[in-house]
This record gives C-alpha cells, sequence and structure tokens, in this order.
DNA sequence: TGTACATCAGTGAACGCGCGTTCACTGATGTAC
DNA sequence: TGTACATCAGTGAACGCGCGTTCACTGATGTAC
C-alpha cells in the first residue's frame, strides 16, 4: 500500500463558505452533516468522512466543526440518524403498494438490498460499522436511530403471521431472522464484490423466497433445535 | 475521539528478536504472519494490524517485513491465506461426524458463526473487508483462499440434493444463499453487539432451519420471481 | 444619531500521534583461495 | 590454517502524510445607552 493509496482525498473545495449572520449559526450544522452524507456517496467509504474533509468539503476550518458537535462519535452518530431515516422511508416507500403481507416482505427486501448497493458509504456507516458503546451506549435500542425501521419489520411480520401467510411464531425472531438473511446478501455483495456472484435479483428472490417458504410450512420435526427448543433470548 | 481512544496498542514487546542464521532467513516470514494472526486475536481487530505492530511484536524493526513482503498487501493477503485454511478446517472437521446431508449443512452453519464469533478479528479480514482488487485482482477466483472452503460447501448441498434432502436446484446458488444466510447472522452479530438479540443458538438454527426447510419444499409458484426465472448469471 | 461594548461565528496555527515506505548502512557469517 | 571478501539478515533514521483535537485569536454585527 503506497502512501498514494490512502483513501481517496475528494477535491470538494468550493471555496470559503460565508460566515453565518448573527444568530444563523445553526445552519452551520446541517451544511456539515449534508457535506458528510456527499462524501460518502462520492466515495462510497466511510473512511473518507473525515472531519478535515468534511470542513473542506463544507468550506470552513476543522476547528469550527467544534462548535456544533463535541468529537466525530458525535458527528458520525448524526449522519447515521440521517441516514437510518433516509432508509426507512425507502423500505416504507417500497412497501406501499404491497399487494399482501408476503408482498410486503418481499418488497421490503428487495428495497433493502438495493438500498445498500446504491449507497455502499451509507450502509456502511450504519449497519458494517462496529458499534462498541460510544456516545449511544446508554441510549436504549428503542430510541436508538433504526429502531424504528426494524419496528416496521417486526409488524410487517406480525401482519404476515396475522394473515395466515407465514405460520405463528416469535415475530421478533422471524424478523431478526430474515433482517440477517437481507444483510447477508447486501454486505456479502458489497464486501467482495469481485466474487462471481448469481445476478442480484435472483440471489435476493432466492434467498427471501427460501426463508420466507420454510417460515410459511407447519413446524418440522425439531431437527438441529437448542436443547429445550423456543427462543430464548440472550 | 480522542487521540488517545485510537485502536488500542498492544504492548507486546518480547525484546530484540535474535537474528537468524546465514540461510534461515525464511524464518522471520512465518514469525511475521504468526504475529499478525496473534495481533488479530488479541485486539479482535483488524486495525491492530499495521506494520510496526507486527514488525514490534516480533522484536524487529518495521523495514525487516519488507525483506519477506512487497507491501502491506502482500502481508495482509498471506495472513488471509492461513485463516481461511483454519476456517476451512473448523467447518469440515464440524461436519466430519454428520450423521446425513441436512446434518452435515446444519453443523457447517453452526461452525460457521462459531469460528466467526470466536475469531472476530480473523473473521474481519476474511469477510468483512473490502477486497478491490488488490494483489488478487488477476487471480481466478478458483484459486483464491476460500475457494475450498466454498467448494467444500457446495459439494455439501449437492449431496443434499442427490440424497432427495434438498429440491434440485442450481447448487451453487443454493450454496450461495446459504453462505449469504450464515454471513448475515455472523456480520451483524459481530457488528452489532449491544442489539438485543436472542441468543446465537436459536437464531443459527431458526435461520438455518427455515432456509432449509424452504429449500426442501416442492417449488411454489413462482412469486416474486425475476421475469424469466432461472438464476441468470450477473 | 452616535458610540461603546458584548457576543457570535468563526479562523489559523499548532499539538502529538501512528501510519506505510525508503534508503543508506552494518555487522556477523560462511566461503574461496 | 589464515585471510580477504561477498553475502545475508537485518537496523536506524528519516520521508511525508492525514488524522482528531485544542486554544488563543479576530472581525463583523447587533444592542444598550
Amino acid at each position: 500500500m503506497a502512501p498514494a493509496a490512502r483513501p481517496p482525498t475528494i477535491p470538494t473545495d468550493p471555496g470559503r463558505r460565508v460566515r453565518s449572520r448573527r444568530g444563523e449559526g445553526e445552519s452551520l450544522r446541517e451544511e456539515v452533516l449534508a457535506a458528510a452524507e456527499r462524501l460518502l456517496v462520492a466515495a462510497g467509504n466511510e473512511d473518507a468522512v473525515s472531519i478535515r474533509a468534511v470542513a473542506a468539503a463544507v468550506g470552513v476550518s476543522p476547528a469550527a466543526i467544534y462548535l456544533h458537535f463535541p468529537d466525530k462519535d458525535a458527528l458520525m452518530s448524526a449522519v447515521c440518524g440521517r441516514v437510518f431515516r433516509m432508509f426507512d422511508a425507502a423500505l416504507e416507500e417500497a412497501a406501499a403498494g404491497a399487494t399482501d403481507p408476503i408482498d410486503d416482505l418481499f418488497r421490503r427486501a428487495r428495497a433493502y438490498v438495493r438500498f445498500g448497493l446504491a449507497n455502499p458509504g451509507q450502509y456502511q456507516i450504519i449497519f458494517l460499522t462496529k458499534k462498541e458503546g460510544g456516545r449511544l451506549a446508554d441510549v436504549p435500542w428503542e430510541e436508538r436511530p433504526g429502531a424504528e425501521a426494524y419496528a416496521h419489520l417486526v409488524a410487517a411480520v406480525q401482519r404476515a403471521m396475522d394473515a395466515g401467510a407465514l405460520r405463528p411464531d416469535d415475530a421478533d425472531l422471524v424478523a431478526t431472522g430474515l433482517w440477517m438473511c437481507v444483510h447477508g446478501v447486501t454486505s456479502l455483495l458489497l464486501t467482495l464484490p469481485s466474487f462471481p456472484w448469481p445476478s442480484v435479483e435472483a440471489l435476493v428472490c432466492h434467498v427471501v423466497q427460501a426463508q420466507l417458504r420454510g417460515l410459511a410450512a407447519p413446524p418440522a420435526p425439531a431437527r438441529g433445535r437448542p436443547p429445550r427448543g423456543g427462543s430464548p433470548r440472550a
């Protein structure tokens, strides 16, 4: 790795930004968040988002970022929040035209993968970057960004069960399982782009279809189940 | 992020290494690879593996690494090769006692997730780090590290189909789908450790069981399949 | 209407860090004569 | 057996880089009197 092969420095210097008028200092905050997302889009990679790169993209000194975010962690958390809202909106929009609960789940699955492939940088910061505590450590999960999108999925699963399209089970467990499947598809496609994958469409359909079909079938003999069965929480 | 919160510098300075005797220079190469893996284990994180950290762990100057590896990319590739061999061995060993082809697939799935959770650093460099060309760009997939493990999975799927335990289908597509499911489980568990997951055992069983059951059932109406069906390669 | 002053929205330069990589060098060791 | 020499297996110091973060500062602008 030559030093020159570092994360590509994106020359986004639109010149100096004009200083906000008095009382309008908050406008920089929004510009910073927008710039961070632009960097994610342009590079498709989280590494492109550094305090200095964001400051340069906005046309401001690095120190100015600290007027609105206590540290880089806080900035990234705020960006995550924005991205999660986009992500949730994309899934909700896709599911809006569903004809039945299974179609709903299919649409969500396809929209999920599509979002990840179309927004690799964004997908990376919300689902491929280890969140080890940081500033969200004390926030209960239900209040973290992303919780809403997850709740929507659980509800969709529950509707499918209520309609008899899926066998009754722990909707939370089933939703988590579906999430993991589509995440697996998305993240491997992003991480190993040169593997000879089947077409994305075929892959998503195959995986989701198999999963849903397995979830629709009547309970089979408890092959491979843990000793006492059920789905104990950790 | 305070500068002090950088990737934890692991104080592995076992003092100076004694210089190899003439003609035995190659021994350093193995020591370097072993040290890189030790760093992965200790930190559970790829970031801990830098040329300088490895050199320090071996007890040698950073420049000495370049006597055996042209650059960092080459070192990481070599580490990947080692890890893939361990990974494949773990899966083969787990599958060895299988009583039937479905049990075989279950055992592989469990061993896969177990490997990832027990070796997060190693899992990260083989499956969670983007391989965008680098020195493996020209190597055909069949010769890359990891190809063997994948081939073993495809063979196991084929055996299950031959035995009638899975409906006949493209074994490659089915294997890829299973891989993606277990990868999804493993990588989300590693990446979002603070999410309120169900127990790992329950999760793996649920996902794999649903998937295999869906793959065993007779073909359903082509709900959600791409226009012309089939599984076209990209 | 004029002026002193407080405050806001930043700037500029520096801090120390770890990184990958290069390059001139050194000292021990085996070998040819 | 002795000695000059080539080679091997490294070392040490430096290169330039980008990073997150801090801190003393500045200049425009609104406001109170």
